[in-house]
DNA sequence: GCGGTTATCTACATTGATGTAGGCAGGGGT
DNA sequence: ACCCCTGCCTACATCAATGTAGATAACCGC
């Protein structure tokens, strides 16, 4: 009787990327609880057996994905800040907004506050990153109004539209009612920061 | 052999109210993996049968905490945007930012940003609050330059300081490393919002 | 085509966490 | 002083998830 079971052989970086895709979706999906090796198997069409093959543990796959979605959220940033390379800086700190407040990005950022302490020491800093911020922050700069400290109000802008854009990422659904306001107001926020800072950049 | 067991008798109010507050501390420092009945109940000085008596399951048990938590939560709003009556909106930003970023409240909300589906439906809004934030917005909105729209205005600074303070609690110490910034950066990060606000609304 | 490598499978062992059963004991009521 | 209610405990049952062992089959090189 015995049906022999359909095989898909993949070279061992296809089946780590799958994996990995199908990772990610289930933590967006299905929260922290998505991610055991059994229903992560399961929706790339493998046994938990070879998913543990690969990546020996589900610690493991865990840490491996930490650093997946790292890797993609810096090359998301570097994109962000790279697609527009005119000096431009409101548009390059909406789509700063964009990247990091984008759902995959800010549940990662939250998993990595609240999960367990195994991930925290991951998170390196990278040298591309750094090189475009290091440019980021006197274009900024020099947009703004004289003063002796334009470097240093340019950096805490952008740390201003960052975290504001993690904390929308993470509960921009459930502040509104947190905070008793209607609906529509969340979704209109990002915009409306992106005109701000536009209009605080152009001003004087 | 078999020593009698010490047996503290609680009221069930003080057994509940013991172990959500164990359950609390072990979420901040332990993450969701310590949230478990075991580890909750050991750490209040009980067995984890007891826990299960109170709560009927751990999944009450972590809803049961999700309801205190957001109630303590909105508490400390509206404590502190009560505590500094007068009209004196700066100091109230402030105190709205420190209530959501501090901890706890930071590592609820990427809780329920990450956690399994069934704890979304939870978070009601308040009356007390619903009241405080409508009372707080016309007094942000006269002190803000003069306009059609103060309200909405008001309305969204509001929202900016909320998603701030809660993408601070949750990766405010991650931010920095991730966007190549210096570690200080972050910790002058909420005085210097709150300064810039106070410049914002008394300034023309 | 043949053989070796290894990705993949099934089946099982193990662990940890959850939940249950039944009896013990603290404290208030009478 | 007694009794009852119920909070509390020990011990066990169960289940889900992790991890392991050994067999099998897909592909690549010869």
């Amino acid at each position: 009787m015995q049906r022999p079971v359909s095989r898909r052989r993949r070279t061992p970086e296809q089946a780590r990327e799958e994996i990995l895709r199908a990772a990610e979706t289930r933590l967006r999906e299905h929260g922290l609880d998505g991610l055991n090796v059994v229903d992560v198997a399961a929706a790339c069409g493998m046994s938990h057996a070879t998913l543990l093959h690969h990546f020996g543990s589900t610690a493991g796959m865990r840490r491996a994905l930490v650093e997946a979605m790292t890797d993609r959220l810096l090359r998301d940033i570097i994109e962000a800040l790279r697609c527009d390379p005119g000096p431009e800086p409101p548009e390059l700190l909406r789509d700063l907004f964009e990247a990091l407040s984008s759902g995959g990005h800010a549940k990662l950022l939250a998993w990595l506050s609240v999960g367990g302490d195994a991930l925290s020491d991951d998170l390196s800093p990278s040298e591309p990153v750094r090189a475009l911020f290091a440019a980021l922050v006197p274009t900024l700069a020099e947009r703004l109004p004289p003063g002796p400290d334009r470097q240093r109000i340019a950096k805490r802008l952008i740390f201003l539209v960052a975290t504001a854009a993690v904390g929308y990422g993470v509960a921009g659904d459930r502040l509104p009612r947190l905070l008793a306001m209607e609906a529509g107001e969340a979704e209109r926020f990002p915009a409306w920061l992106g005109r701000q800072i536009s209009a605080l950049l152009s001003e004087p």
